[in-house]
RNA sequence: GCUGCUGUAGCUCAGAGGUAGAGCACUCCCUUGGUAAGGGAGAGGUCGAGAGUUCGAUUCUCUCCAGCAGCACCA
């Protein structure tokens, strides 16, 4: 019989009877090795523990502690989910049951809705295959066969779904006990390897067959599955921390904003919400200021034309505000639109008397409010919003100048993400995608620019493969918050297009016309988001000096009001935000009300604190408190509240 | 937009085919209390909107609106 080589992490390797599987593998070296291997990876591909193996190969053997082993967990959780879904309701149809990041999720098609009551039964099905231990075994068929198979099953997906396999790989047919399902594995040995105590069921919702909107809607459930019972419930518990800092929830505490039927995707901000917004804006004004940008304004509502022109009421149309206005004298409606985006107002600007190189670059910025009308399901608190102001900017410039404009954009973002608070950032660059404009040439050479200038300002980039504009490459900015979720919200995007479609030009050094190029940018993206993501991030701690609140000044007794009002003036004399709060209320109960309220410095005052000139220091999220001096405490958080760049 | 769920006082929620309740918040009174809710009284709701069934609907049915989760979308 032939033989094979097998060689181990170790460097060491051995020989084996072709076809040998994993499982007889790591039995020939230690039946406890044998017993915790849950799977292999050969040469880097993940291997069933029975599958043969034919040919010389790295292997190493996988534990349910590797995060092969947890794939597997999550992978054969999916198939035991449909199994109990099909044991409780045959009349189900079964599609693709993929892993997810905490867990998976299986859609099914049936004509009646899975209830949540439902979860619990399949739950308690779960279990019950567990318990059984079922052995999981691997069939590898035809693709006559598997399609017979399925049609005789009523399978309708696994049919679409086999024909969607490529020529030549194997079509594999898994058995858990006496059901079946198609997979490409691979899978563990026997379901009681899964842990029963260490899964949840998450919820039903609707999916689209392979995403298709076209196509009738799928049931999808989704769990979440873990190594074990611990790695479970710290998920769970992420999810209630989570939830905690849900800036919905956090704007209705802090009393930030509200939203309401009237005017849905639009934010009511409150003067608390509003002060973050106009400290963050007016910071971001110092910094553009700084940075070489000029600002403009352009108008909201802007005749369809102009978006006729710019290629953008061919594509968006449907989602844009439209706003028709029956003039006096005039034979037909006039048809307006509220601008979605600035850039081609921003044109206009540009356009408007004749530019030369020497203006170039040109930095154009815009607090820009725009109105987009967003599908209702899309619509998420203040992240998602119909109505808001991106902090945008576009950059005019030759192609010459497209690398050292990226260059210094990226520093100038970086300082920004810095002050906010974000030091966990990268940056992805999108390449041609398949439908594109321009030559291969230009889009070598934007595609260049854009990484070199990355390098050049010190940062390593993602690839993400076709996914630029049609008419040029981009760099996304993302950005990962407290919690280690990412936010994608600074952009810089090539753009030879729209000028071209709305005549920009300048006079060269040649004294002849040409055609500048456009680079759409933004650092925060949109106020409304950003502020949510920075509530989200800061758990509604914000740092001092961007806190709406700052400081509040708590009376323990009404001897003290007439000292807390000077107080008052003396930290506002000294550019912070604070207010009195005199009400006729216990100590105990102001504390609690502004630490709810996330304010990040409450000074208490007693008789004692009127006749000392002091005031007692109690900062957010610490225990106790400090009794100083007014002078001392004044200097103290007037340091804190300067903005970062005024430092 | 699609699938499912939800919509009762400012907030969180209970309730039932015979026209509504709790806690917190709010107002007033008592209390002047040392760092996360002191006590008492009071006020507050066309039960998301419209139509239908019914002697009668906030409760049942339908349509619409909004919200939530996911999908799709995100210039």
């Amino acid at each position: 019989m032939a033989e094979i080589t097998l060689t181990f992490p170790d460097g060491n390797a051995r020989q084996y009877p072709a076809g040998t599987t994993p499982a007889e593998v790591a039995g020939s070296i230690s039946p406890s090795l044998a017993k915790r291997t849950v799977g292999a990876r050969l040469d880097g591909q993940d291997w069933d523990m029975a599958w043969p193996i034919h040919e010389d190969a790295a292997i190493t053997l996988e534990d349910a502690k590797s995060d092969l082993g947890l794939e597997l967990i999550r992978h054969d959780f999916a198939h035991v989910m449909a199994k109990a879904v099909q044991a409780l309701w045959p009349e189900t149809k079964v599609t693709i049951g993929p892993v997810t990041e905490t867990g998976w999720f299986y859609d099914f098609d049936r004509a009646e809705p899975f209830t949540t009551e439902d979860l619990a039964a399949i739950e308690a099905k779960m279990k019950q295959i567990i318990n059984a231990n079922e052995p999981i075994r691997t069939e590898v068929w035809s693709r006559e066969d598997a399609i017979a198979h399925y049609e005789a099953q009523g399978e309708p997906f696994k049919v679409e779904l086999i024909a969607r396999i490529p020529e030549g790989a194997p079509i594999r047919m898994y058995w858990h006990g006496d059901w079946q399902d198609l997979c490409r594995g691979p899978h563990l040995s026997h379901t009681g390897q899964l842990p029963a105590d260490a899964f949840k069921l998450m919820g039903v919702s609707g999916a689209y067959w392979f995403g298709d909107v076209t196509r009738p809607q799928l049931q999808r459930i989704t769990g979440v599955a873990f190594r074990n019972r611990e790695d479970l419930k710290a998920h769970l518990t992420f999810l209630e921390e989570a939830a905690k800092r849900d800036h919905r929830r956090l704007g209705r505490e802090m009393d930030l904003f509200h939203m309401q039927e009237e005017a849905p995707g639009q934010v009511f901000w409150h003067p608390n919400g509003w002060r973050i917004y106009t400290v963050l804006q007016d910071y971001i004004r110092r910094r553009q200021d700084r940075g070489g940008y000029v600002e403009v304004n352009t108008p909201q509502v802007v005749n369809r034309k102009l978006w006729e022109a710019s290629g953008h009421w061919d594509n968006y149309q449907d989602h844009m505000f439209i706003v028709e206005v029956d003039e006096e004298h005039a034979r037909e409606k006039t048809v307006n639109a509220l601008k979605p985006m600035n850039c081609p107002c921003h044109v206009q600007v540009f356009n408007h008397g004749l530019k030369s190189y020497r203006d170039l670059p040109l930095r154009m910025a815009e607090f820009g409010s725009c109105a987009r009308y967003e599908p209702s399901g899309a619509l998420h608190g203040i992240m998602r919003v119909r109505g808001f102001t991106q902090d945008d900017g576009h950059i005019f410039c030759t192609e010459a100048q497209i690398e050292s404009e990226t260059k210094t954009f990226i520093d100038f973002l970086s300082g920004i993400y810095a002050d906010l608070g974000f030091e966990g950032w990268r940056i992805k660059l999108s390449t041609r995608p398949e439908k594109r404009i321009g030559s291969e040439e230009s889009w070598d050479r934007t595609e260049a620019a854009l990484g070199n200038a990355c390098k050049a300002a010190g940062y390593d980039y993602e690839i993400s493969e076709g996914e630029g504009a049609f008419y040029g490459p981009k760099l996304e900015f993302v950005l990962t918050d407290a919690i280690g979720r990412d936010w994608q919200c600074g952009t810089l995007q090539v753009d030879p297009n729209l000028p071209e479609r709305l005549d920009a030009s300048f006079i060269g050094q040649d004294g002849a016309k040409h055609r500048p190029v456009m680079l759409h940018r933004a650092v925060v993206g949109s106020f409304e988001r950003f502020i949510g993501i920075l509530i989200e991030n800061w758990a509604g701690k914000l740092p001092f000096w961007l806190a709406p609140r700052q400081v509040v000044v708590a009376t323990i007794t009404s001897e003290a009001d007439a000292y807390a009002h000077e107080v008052v003036e003396a930290l506002r004399a000294a550019g912070i935000r604070a207010e009195a709060d005199t009400r006729n209320e216990k100590i105990n109960y102001k504390v609690r009300e502004h630490s709810v309220g996330k304010v990040p410095a409450i000074l208490a005052l007693g008789a004692r604190e009127v006749e000392e000139r002091t005031v007692s220091l109690r900062r957010l999220g610490e225990q106790g408190s400090r009794t100083l001096p007014l002078d001392e405490v004044t200097a103290e958080l007037a340091a804190e509240a300067t903005p970062p760049d005024l430092r």
